[in-house]
DNA sequence: TACCAGGAGAAAA
DNA sequence: TTTTCTCATGGT
């Protein structure tokens, strides 16, 4: 790698830092994930999959209400039964099904205790064998769940980050994930802080019509790296 | 009415 | 390997 690479990278790594610094300050702590448990942070990483938070709540409320939240109860439920209680979060059928796989991937670890010593490579492989399961399923599990220092990235933080130029429009899941993990410090706090920074800033200004309404942070729009 | 929301997996190209 | 399709409710 030449040395105008290493600059140009470390002058990405600062751009990328400075704006999560900056939304930081601007909006404050954001106090996620919104769960009483760190199943209840499981369970709704399935049923918000490409859904608005609004409907999961009722879900989650719905389970609740039933008293039929935990893993065991949800593994004991008829599929139609529980495929009923979160029909609220649309996807019923196919989440049904995911809630079932994720409670009874929870259920053999916690039979056997889960082990917080293991890798977090090796976990995050683990949860990613689980039908229904994928990056941004497992990456909100690991952080917010069990605590673990794995960026989260979503379709806000592509938009949000793409219109600011600190990645491609086209980047991937993993390629977004390891700039950032690249430029921010492994900690499970700031990780858990910018993921929620991300989806307050894109839902407040970054949907994808009208682009960028009222945007705040236009300043970021000279940090562009090509 | 049409669009959007804290994706994932299967099928098609 | 990459792109397209399917899954669905509820709010704006």
């Amino acid at each position: 790698m030449t040395t105008t690479a290493l600059r140009h990278e470390s002058d990405h790594d600062a751009a990328l830092h400075r704006f999560f610094r900056d939304l930081q300050e601007r909006y404050g702590p954001q106090h996620w994930w919104p769960a009483d448990s760190p199943w209840e942070v499981a369970v709704g990483a399935v049923l918000t999959q490409n859904t608005n938070w609004g409907n999961v709540e009722k879900a989650i409320t719905n389970l609740k209400r039933a008293d039929v939240l935990p893993p065991d109860r949800i593994l004991d439920l008829p599929i139609d039964a529980l495929a009923a209680h979160i029909r609220p979060s649309g996807y019923f059928n196919l989440k049904a099904s995911r809630l079932r796989n994720v409670a009874a991937w929870w259920q053999a670890n916690a039979e056997r205790g889960f082990d917080v010593s293991e890798p977090l490579a090796a976990l995050r492989r683990d949860l990613l064998h689980v039908k229904g399961v994928g990056e941004e399923t497992a990456d909100s599990i690991l952080l917010y769940a069990f605590g673990r220092p794995t960026f989260v990235v979503d379709a806000y933080t592509r938009r949000v980050l793409s219109r600011h130029g600190l990645v491609a429009a086209t980047a991937t899941y993993g390629e977004i994930k390891a700039l950032c993990e690249a430029a921010l410090p492994p900690e499970t706090g700031s990780y858990n802080e910018y993921h929620a920074l991300i989806v307050r800033v894109g839902k407040l200004h970054c949907s994808p019509t009208p682009r960028c309404a009222n945007c705040p942070l236009a300043w970021h729009l000279s940090d562009v790296v090509s």
